[in-house]
RNA sequence: GCCGGAUUGGCGGAAUGGCAGACGCGGAGCACUCAAAAUGCUUUGUCCGAAAGGGCGUGUGGGUUCAAAUCCCACAUCCGGCACCA
């Protein structure tokens, strides 16, 4: 399939068929949006409504252009979700609204000169009249936009919650730096190649004051929490999110410093080692380096500061490149090692983490790469400690140090080999460990460290504090002023909403500083009759969209965040669907923001979302589709091409929703053929309704069943695909029984059709509701109720019992579901090939499991 | 390096230890038509064979089982995440 194909195909299609004999989806999508707008069919307004809830969520959407395939499928897929429920019985919220402050808004500000205002609205305009167009059930009396005043002045009343919980804290730290866009960017917002997910530039550190949410006080219930969601999340986004929360297990060791007044301590994870710790190494960015160098004498203070300034200036991507050199400076100050008492150097490298851990290690070169390196280059000794080649399980060492000084065992020499011994294996060389196998030593070292008082066992993370600040202007401004002093005051909760001012005659251009610190008399304001300075920096975007599907619940609320009488009826989310690239950002924070939330006893839940989706990209040719790669496809024109049911079928049946689909792969012609041959049976449907459909036709019936017992377990389990397999089998069942069997006027027609029509509104609304008008109903068919299949209609009256014999089919018996054992034995065995077979051979075994197999071992 | 996932026809994919390839796309043939489109019907894993029929077949190699795409072990390849994290 290719392209010029397609455009033929749209081009015949333009000239429109007669209305009414054949299917025109431009028809019938005119046709029922209007009803629709009339009946609105998807508001929750009934506070009486007894039915069971389901609150089914999308991810919102971020307005910068119209929608594009991507969002086609999100919302395609969630939509079946939302559909689904609806027809089970449940009173269904599926809300939309606009994540829609950012930077893009004010990136077209400044590239067209439009106020970053407009150009959203404009954007979210389009997007609503695409998705209403694309016949998404959403409740539209819910809709909020993330940069409505009413929206984020709650994002300032959740930051004075947690400022007040000392969770929203500023510190004076090493920031990510983007140099393009002149702002800061949380960790999450560094690609792993060191750039800014945004604008692309190579990321280099700064030291900046800024606010920070302290995620890192939840690393262990954000962790320990994601078991309860194990089966209901994907593996893949727990997996992510594990690994970014990063813990490990080890122990903290305290050393003294000659001449430092306070003890040092060192984070880590082989305690086991710490005989063979030989120097240790400081980051140079940390302020123990600075302290560490202004002890000792110029020179080394000099060569610290030229060390210092080359660090700083290199960039991310080079400090994460591993085959360079280990650079250092010897900072002449020394250590004790707290269980030998021996004199150990302090360095300082650049290998080291200012910010993981407690920014200095202990180096073990023996058993560790990168200490071993350093000690490589700069010429520092090395210590076995852990016998690798002595068996773990056995009990007694192999190697003795006289065999290791007189070098009898090479293979534990790892200055020559250049390869640190990183196994497992038996203390060696470590006074009271000796013999222990290196395991049984980290424990023993953690009670020797405790009873000696100088050092436990603790845990680290790799996640860090969420850095909140953003040197922008098109965000929520921070509710805190600072008085002349420089002193940080929090503004209390009828001070809020601090209103973003009009960007008109302000520069955006990025110049590193908020463009709202150049608006003196918005930023100078007054506090208890003094005057203050307002902070000038907006939130982080995830702020809003880390609570937001609490606003839905009471949208219009002018009094409180969210209604805790709409979110005990509604929350959490049932059922969460979007793009893994939110894997760990917005899902990781929305978890946070949860469980702050619940500590703050706001609510009575500590996961927002109970079930997850994760859709796959829609890519061309197996490319992510850009625009300057040119193998684009666009939402408007698919839909213009194929029309809305057959794009949103095509999404469904694609494949599982999970993988991506591959444009090129798929065919809304395909869809749009079957459409039309399930509008064909409604109109061939001759019996009227309210028919009683036990005289049937009893093949026909019998499929229309087992397609009311399978669907709801197979969307149940996202496979939509299959679910619309089994209506195109339905289809084509009920089209032979019109047109080769007793016709359009058999009930069981008339059934299927009814069947067809109410399932197929799950995946194209349109179809199906013409169809359900057709077939002589009111609208909507969205509001059907799904029968219970009739259990005699779902077993078969003879099925096929196979027969094998050494693993192979060999005959096939056409018996009764209820057959015993004894009876289908008896039937297989008289089997004429069977029984040619089987005849004069030893037989070895006999399996027999009614009604499905018989299975037969011979001897060879 | 560590962690996770995947691997089935020409293509997208189906099959919850029991007939591999449902459903669809694409292909081939036929009917209808002056012709085409649309629609309908037949056919389509692969090899041998005229056919009947048979062999082979779910990344590779082993194993468990009467029976394995499915469970177990090892390996290969691809995709994704993390990574100078002590």
């Amino acid at each position: 399939m290719c392209p010029p194909l397609r455009i033929l195909n749209s081009m015949t299609e333009s000239t429109p068929p007669e209305t009414g004999e054949s299917f025109d989806f431009r028809v019938l999508e005119k046709k029922w949006s209007a009803i629709w707008e009339q009946l609105q069919p998807f508001t929750i307004d009934d506070p009486n409504d007894q039915r069971p809830r389901k609150y089914i969520l999308d991810m919102f959407p971020y307005p910068s252009g119209d929608l594009h395939m991507g969002h086609a499928e999100v919302y395609a897929l969630g939509d079946i979700v939302a559909r689904y429920w609806r027809l089970r019985g449940f009173q269904v919220l599926h809300p939309i609204g606009w994540d829609s402050f950012g930077l893009p808004a004010e990136n077209a500000a400044i590239q067209r000169g439009v106020d970053p205002r407009e150009w959203t609205y404009q954007n979210i305009d389009q997007q609503r009249q695409s998705m209403k167009r694309y016949a998404t059930s959403f409740d539209w009396s819910r809709v909020f936009h993330t940069s409505d005043e009413g929206y984020y002045r709650w994002n300032q009343w959740l930051f004075l919650r947690m400022y007040e919980k000392g969770l929203a804290y500023r510190k004076d730290s090493w920031v990510n730096w983007d140099p393009v866009d002149q702002t800061v960017l949380a960790n999450e917002q560094v690609l792993p190649d060191g750039t800014s997910d945004r604008s692309g530039a190579v990321v280099v550190k700064k030291k900046l004051t800024q606010w920070y949410f302290k995620i890192t006080d939840y690393a262990d219930r954000l962790l320990d929490d994601l078991n309860q969601l194990e089966g209901r999340w994907p593996q893949k986004v727990l997996t992510m999110q594990r690994n970014w929360i990063g813990r490990s297990h080890g122990a903290q060791v305290d050393f003294v410093i000659e001449g430092h007044p306070e003890t040092i301590t060192v984070f880590t994870t082989r305690p086991d080692t710490l005989f063979g710790a030989t120097f240790m190494v400081v980051a140079p960015e940390s302020d123990l380096a600075g302290q560490l160098a202004a002890g000792a004498s110029s020179e080394v203070q000099a060569r610290f500061g030229d060390y210092l300034e080359t660090v700083q200036k290199s960039s991310e991507i080079e400090r994460q490149d591993q085959t360079r050199e280990k650079t250092g400076v010897f900072l002449e100050r020394w250590a004790i090692n707290p269980v030998n008492g021996e004199r150990i150097p302090v360095w300082t490298g650049d290998y080291v983490l200012a910010d993981y851990g407690t920014g200095i290690i202990m180096a073990v070169p023996a058993h560790d790469q990168r200490d071993l390196d350093f000690a490589t280059t700069h010429d520092l000794p090395v210590r076995v400690v852990v016998d690798v080649t002595a068996p773990v399980t056995g009990a007694v060492p192999v190697v003795t140090q006289e065999m290791l000084d007189s070098g009898e065992v090479p293979e534990l020499d790892p200055v020559a080999s250049g390869v640190a011994l990183a196994g497992k294996g038996r203390m060696i060389n470590s006074g009271p460990l000796n013999g222990l196998s290196n395991d049984n030593a980290i424990t023993r070292m953690v009670e020797l460290l405790e009873e000696a008082g100088t050092g436990r066992a603790t845990k680290t993370y790799r996640l860090r504090d969420w850095l909140i600040s953003r040197q922008r202007y098109w965000g929520t401004p921070i509710p805190i002023v600072y008085d002349e002093d420089g002193n940080e005051i929090a503004l209390t909760d009828d001070q809020l909403p601090v209103t973003l001012p009009p960007s008109e005659g302000l520069d955006l251009r990025p110049k590193g500083a908020s463009p709202l610190g150049a608006i003196d008399d918005w930023v100078n304001t007054q506090w208890n009759q003094k005057p203050v300075r307002r902070d000038a920096d907006t939130m982080d975007t995830f702020v809003d969209s880390s609570w937001y599907f609490l606003r839905f619940l009471s949208p219009h609320d002018d009094t409180q965040a969210f209604d805790p009488a709409e979110v005990d009826k509604w929350a959490p989310v049932d059922q969460y669907v979007g793009g893994v690239e939110h894997a760990i950002l917005h899902l990781l924070y929305a978890r946070f923001i949860t469980k702050v939330l619940f500590d703050l006893g706001y609510l009575t839940f500590t996961e927002p979302f109970t079930s997850l989706l994760n859709q796959g990209m829609v890519i061309l040719d197996g490319a992510k589709m850009s625009k300057s790669k040119g193998n684009v496809v666009y939402f408007s024109e698919e839909l213009d091409n194929y029309g809305v049911d057959a794009v949103r079928l095509s999404m469904a049946f694609a494949g599982p929703p999970e993988d991506d689909i591959d444009w090129r792969d798929v065919s809304p012609v395909g869809s749009q053929k079957f459409l039309a041959r399930a509008w064909r049976l409604a109109k061939d449907v001759q019996s009227a309704p309210g028919i009683a459909f036990g005289n049937g036709d009893a093949a026909l019936r019998r499929a229309t069943h087992h397609v009311l017992h399978d669907l709801p377990f197979l969307i149940e389990s996202f496979k939509f695909n299959v679910a619309v397999a089994r209506l195109m089998e339905l289809v084509n069942v009920a089209r032979k029984t019109v047109d080769q069997g007793p016709g359009g006027s058999d009930p069981a027609v008339r059934e299927a059709a009814e069947v067809i029509a109410m399932a197929l509104s799950m995946f194209a609304p349109y179809t199906a509701e013409e169809m359900w008008e057709i077939l002589g109903f009111d609208p909507s068919v969205a509001h059907a109720s799904w029968p219970s299949p009739d259990n005699t209609l779902l077993v078969e009256e003879s099925v096929v019992a196979i027969v094998q014999i050494n693993g192979k089919v060999r005959a096939r018996l056409d018996v009764s579901p209820s057959i015993g054992s004894d009876e289908l034995r008896e039937r297989a065995l008289s089997d004429e090939t069977i029984s040619g077979l089987v005849e004069g051979r030893e037989m070895k075994n006999l399996v027999v499991r009614p009604p499905k197999i018989v299975s037969i071992q011979l001897a060879e």
